[in-house]
DNA sequence: CCGGAAATCCACCGAACGGTTGATGCCGTC
DNA sequence: GACGGCATCAACCGTTCGGTGGATTTCCGG
């Protein structure tokens, strides 16, 4: 009793990571892939028309973003399983992409027997995280976080550019009384006591970035 | 008259990455892969072993990283021209790299063509690099930025944890007067005004890094 | 309707910061 | 010896921050 072959496709905007993957299954008769797609749009649209069992699915992409892709494919009733394979491990990361769906994640430093074995895994409904995803995980349900609204970050951004209280006041149009508010609310919701270590945290939780975007 | 096939060794520690790159240069006549490290000292055993004419090298990889690997080959004299091929383009990653004595300096996002024409120039000696790190080095040159001392460094990461300059000293066991000179020269290295610039620059700078060692 | 969250705002006050203007000592390099 | 960089230290002072203890209005979900 053959099983059929597990359906794949690949989408990630990198080359150089399609063809690495694509190898991977490429002499497995286990597998069969269907196709790659360079944005979550196109991976969108493939898996529309080619209906594959696993889709594996890098997050941050130009154009349309893996966890977009992921909710659309849930609003549109595609029954392929979404296994996440990034590079990035940040709460910004891993939350989003699970609350949208996601069957697993893992991380671009998996091994080739790994792989074969989560996307098997993930073929069957059953989920798969990375060690260090599962920690995270594990942590936020010791440590629930609580979101930053989009103010906050507003007044996180400036503060980390520098911006003294009266300054993100002038930008923001509103009264330092106000910034100062939002301050003390993102000090509480980080767990920190000062703007440097507020910046730190929201730096290392994904929410300030490296690019100046 | 036709050319000797480009001999390349490819150094990365993702296997999607190594296999990814092999098969961008498999049905190629005008390149040959050679073989295929892990880290960077297996990159320098097999370049002694294999001569290659060109080396496609990750960074941060664990155990010998590619700047380490970078140096070593020059300390043997070793002809391969080095092509970094990497996620990251900070300075922290660039510089070091580039002062090793890199030939090239790519990013992991480029396409198979510019990849296959890149190494080909890197064969020939001439460097190459992503617009990115370019600009990056052109605007080095005009701002060339001042190092952080060990100490300043101490200072900042204690300043990310949130330390008032009083708690600081009490950690170095200085005074605080001592603490708020160090904080800013860092200031004036760093270009900034106050903690939380401080810290928001050392991060893009790769000076503080987002996991907590 | 009620409660909670978000955005907005106020006044007061002590602590801390940032800036300034010095200084000394040690070490390595020329 | 002279010089520069680094580490260390001091005093003074105005500005900013962080904390406290409030307040109102709007929106949304139960």
């Amino acid at each position: 009793m053959a099983e059929p072959p597990v359906r794949l496709l690949i989408a990630d905007d990198h080359p150089i990571v399609r063809d690495g993957i694509r190898g991977m299954f490429a002499g497995d008769p286990e597998f069969e892939v269907l196709g790659e797609a360079g944005d979550g749009a196109q991976a969108v649209e493939l898996a529309q028309a080619l209906n594959p069992d696993v889709i594996l699915m890098d997050l941050r992409m130009p154009g349309t973003d893996g966890v977009t892709a992921i909710k659309e494919l849930a609003r549109r009733g595609n029954a392929a399983r979404v296994l996440v394979l990034t590079t990035y491990d940040t709460d910004r990361d891993v939350l989003p992409a699970i609350e949208a769906g996601a069957t697993g994640y893992l991380l671009k430093d998996t091994g080739r027997d790994e792989l074969v074995r989560a996307v098997r895994t993930a073929a069957r409904g059953e989920a798969v995280l990375s060690p260090s995803v599962a920690t995270r995980l594990l942590g936020r349900v010791r440590t629930p976080a609580d979101p930053l609204s989009a103010r906050e970050l507003e007044v996180l951004r400036l503060i980390a550019e520098g911006a003294t209280n009266r300054e993100t006041a002038a930008r923001l149009f509103i009264s330092e009384a106000t910034v100062k508010s939002h301050v003390l609310h993102i000090y509480t919701k980080l767990g920190v006591n000062d703007r440097a270590a507020a910046v730190a945290t929201a730096f290392r939780r994904g929410l300030l970035t490296l690019d100046n975007g």
